[in-house]
RNA sequence: UGGGGUGUCGCCAAGUGGUAAGGCAGCGGGUUUUGAUCCCGCCAUUCGGAGGUUCGAAUCCUUCCACCCCAG
């Protein structure tokens, strides 16, 4: 029996989580955080809610419940870096960094000081004690793991975590939350950016990254329209590119496949899985190992974009910490800036920032 | 100006007398704790304009308009 401080987002996983603690007999406490402060009404209006719906659960289960921002530490440790990371063309993963230093940072000191043994959350994930420390596993719901958002957490951090709810399926999240009476058991999934939420990318991007147009081509350089700025499009893309058909070319969806910054330009191609947007191997920046670094080469399965099954690949340490990743079957939209991240099965063991996309050895083929 | 050609949804494009395919784009929704990808749905009472022939035309005729090409 611990004491056990639970970020409670409003949502039913985090209700559940709670819930599921308390059952098992420790001091639940919550803790609700809104950590995105914008003089936005709508936006007001959703934080404002999910608070009460907070409350409501904290009520329903009898628990105490805490109120925070770390507005001021979302914006320096996780914001900051995003838009840096969009300026550069790239597309960061804002997520990855929330979890890091929100959440299980600034979030979990705080339940610390408020005197928590332990900070639980929501996430569909499985924490387990190794012999070398914490494991974090795949949810038992495979459909809704998230581990790929939760891989660069400190090793240190998980020592004082919690993820009951990785043990569950979502539907029997639902259900065990409609038999305890908790208000938010019908609540749908949110989704969208952590903290931010969801809304039309483009314009809120736009509310902080000036437009720069320029020309949207072909390989073969016909030029096919105008862009706004390479920073709103990602690989990959089909989506707001406005190009309809052509004559004497396929009657096909037009995807990003290249960003030219030399000369402004985005470049594009037709068919899903055109050449230019696949790749069979990748460079990273430092990895971030949730297990001992390995001291050579090993085969493991990689995702490089949440909710991706998972591929098989060999991971090639390099001497400054980096990785070389070749996979076994060619990747589609190899975005700098996402996250590989790997696995052994059902065990997350790290991951890192993709920096480009890399040559395969050409003797290393798919049996 | 003379000769030829073309004008069908924002774009590409079927349809040559029987009462407007399809694709792209766009929009809406689903999936989704990252911008996507993917899936589903919506999207021309109207065929450059005006007349005419016909039971009936985008498809035939007349005429006007626009654009393109070749002559010059």
């Amino acid at each position: 029996m611990s004491r056990v401080i639970v970020g409670l987002s409003g949502g039913v996983d985090s209700a559940v989580a709670a819930l599921l603690l308390k059952e098992q007999g420790h001091e639940v406490q919550g803790l609700f955080m809104s950590n995105w402060d914008e003089a936005d009404d709508d936006v007001y209006c959703t934080s404002a809610a999910d608070f009460q719906d907070a409350r409501a659960v904290a009520n329903e289960l009898g628990i105490p419940l805490h109120r925070v921002s770390f507005a001021a530490d979302y914006r320096a440790r996780v914001f900051e870096y995003f838009l840096a990371e969009q300026r550069a063309g790239r597309t960061p993963n804002p997520d990855v960094l929330c979890n890091r230093e929100i959440k299980f940072g600034v979030a979990l000191r705080y339940a610390m000081r408020l005197g928590a043994d332990l900070f639980a959350t929501g996430h569909y994930a499985r924490l387990r004690r190794g012999p070398e420390g914490p494991e974090l596993l795949k949810a038992l719901d495979r459909s809704k793991d998230q581990t790929y958002f939760l891989h660069a957490v400190a090793r240190r951090d998980f020592e004082r975590a919690l993820m009951p709810i990785g043990e569950l399926q979502k539907h029997d999240v639902r259900e065990r939350a409609r038999r305890a009476g908790l208000p938010v058991f019908d609540k749908p999934d949110s989704t969208g950016i952590c903290f931010i939420g969801e809304r039309p990318f483009r314009d809120f991007l736009g509310k902080f990254l000036r437009d720069e147009p320029g020309p949207i081509e072909t390989p073969d350089g016909e030029r096919l329209g105008t862009h706004r700025g390479l920073a709103f499009y990602t690989l990959g893309q089909r989506e707001g590119l406005q190009i309809g058909g052509r004559r004497g070319r396929d009657e096909a969806p037009w995807y990003v496949a290249i960003k030219d910054h030399a000369r402004n330009a985005l470049i594009v191609v037709q068919g899903h899985d055109h050449p230019l947007l696949t790749s069979r191997a990748l460079v990273t920046g430092p990895v971030h190992w949730l297990k001992a670094a390995p001291p050579s080469a090993f085969p493991c399965t990689v995702k490089v974009r949440y909710r991706q099954p998972d591929q098989r690949a060999v991971l090639e340490p390099r001497a400054d910490g980096t990785c070389r990743i070749v996979f076994d079957d060619p990747q589609r939209a190899v975005t700098p800036g996402q996250f590989a991240v790997i696995y052994d099965d059902e065990r997350c063991l790290g991951g890192a920032v993709i920096e480009s996309v890399a040559q395969a050895p050409p003797n290393r083929v798919a049996a």
